[in-house]
DNA sequence: GAGTGGTCTAGACCACGGT
DNA sequence: CCGTGGTCTAGACCACTCC
């Protein structure tokens, strides 16, 4: 067989390829795993592999006894709108989109966590963190304000300068730590005084809020952060499958 | 072996039953995979199933080369909010959470999509859709707005008290047709009119609003909803592994 | 180098869909 | 009934962590 080399990382790439051009397309199924396991002469567990990434990303979707439908298309969404979706936080965003973009420091300590604090961040009373607040000014708004709380033990040693950077680069190059996973919850709530302060909001009087608890891959939390934005600049995607 | 009887399905429940009783704590690892093999005489494949159901819950979290750690919990945030989390719609919701609420019918309608609606629902032009406005009375307030178009081809014969009810119910349990994969977005807008016509907002002028677009398991895309809703009432959560 | 989880193969049986 | 994807087993090798 004249075949081209095929790593099996390339099945889905391959198979999302033809989704995308229509070459299965929608009312088609795709080919069988049978079929799937001789064309990419792989095994039949790197093709169902491949077949969940694209589901994952609900491409297509795969049905018992029937075969892996095609999923008609939804329009992209990404005008001109931030997409914040699965892999992104939003320092990630900020190095990954081409907006024009400027990180101001509106404060810097290192403070000790109180009964209050703890609450809310469920960082233990007693143990040293830095809070720092940026604002993030986006085409000339200040459209986010992000409130961040980082613990000192597993964090040591942040600047003022690393903070206008990004603080996750610093995390992960210098300190060499790795982050395991992200928590989040978005809720949308009354604009407060310090969102009043620091936004852009003009008549608008809510926020949304994005509250992150980061974890290392100890196990350990070492951040919380809220991130406040205004109304009208972001969306959030999310695929439930059933 | 005088061990209990354990199936496949429930090593996840009890995994998960030692790490949130703390069998298995923060700073301890998860027994090995050969361990746990042993333990539940199954498969490697069984055990990693189950790992990995944890993993997607934000329980744990597997690193190569060093085994399965347990993430610090953090606190549940169920207080007097909804949570709309992974498997819930909107309707399943209603019919889950033992909140005092009403359905009141707004507005019921077939009309044919037109270029705008076309682009907004993505369906395509020309199309017979049943447009629906319900409002939600949850604990006394007007709290969700939604804005639903079926496709009647797909879903027809909507009636008034069907949507008084759940359509979800009606499409799965009387067309028997298979829902399968839901797309969503979250988004959060200035209110419009007829955010103000219908739900309590009080002195606040900003929605939520959660857009999604259901398909069934032919592919097919059979509903576009929008779900307006007031501030500080819900909230999402979501888990992102690195 | 020893031990861990990540990837991959080969093969079996089950559960569901459609004919 | 046949064909499909879903589950499960057994075994191999690789990549990474840590001593």
């Amino acid at each position: 067989m004249t075949e081209t080399i095929v790593t099996n990382k390339d099945i889905y790439q391959e198979l999302k390829r033809r989704v995308l051009k229509g070459k299965y397309n929608i009312k088609m199924r795709l080919p069988t795993e049978e079929e799937l396991i001789d064309e990419f002469n792989a095994s039949r567990y790197s093709i169902r592999k491949a077949i969940k990434q694209l589901s994952d990303e609900g491409l297509v979707y795969s049905v018992k006894g029937k075969g892996v439908v095609v999923l008609e298309q939804t329009p992209q969404t990404n005008e001109l709108n931030l997409s914040l979706d699965q892999v992104d936080s939003l320092q990630v965003l900020n190095s990954t989109h081409d907006f024009d973009r400027i990180t101001l420091i509106a404060g810097f300590q290192q403070i000790i966590v109180d009964e209050a604090l703890s609450h809310k961040t469920s960082f233990a009373v007693g143990i040293p963190v830095y809070a720092i607040k940026r604002v993030r000014r986006i085409n000339n708004k200040n459209a986010v304000l992000d409130i961040n709380y980082f613990n000192a033990q597993l964090v040591p040693d942040i600047t003022p300068e690393i903070a206008k950077g990004s603080i996750y680069s610093y995390i992960k190059k210098t300190l060499g730590m790795k982050i395991a996973i992200l928590k989040r919850q978005l809720r949308f709530e009354r604009a407060g005084q310090i969102d009043y302060e620091h936004l852009n909001l003009g008549i608008d009087n809510c926020v949304g809020n994005m509250v992150s608890f980061a974890f290392n891959d100890d196990g350990r939390q070492f951040e919380y952060t809220e991130s406040h934005f205004i109304p009208d600049n972001f969306i959030f995607n999310q695929i439930l499958k059933f």
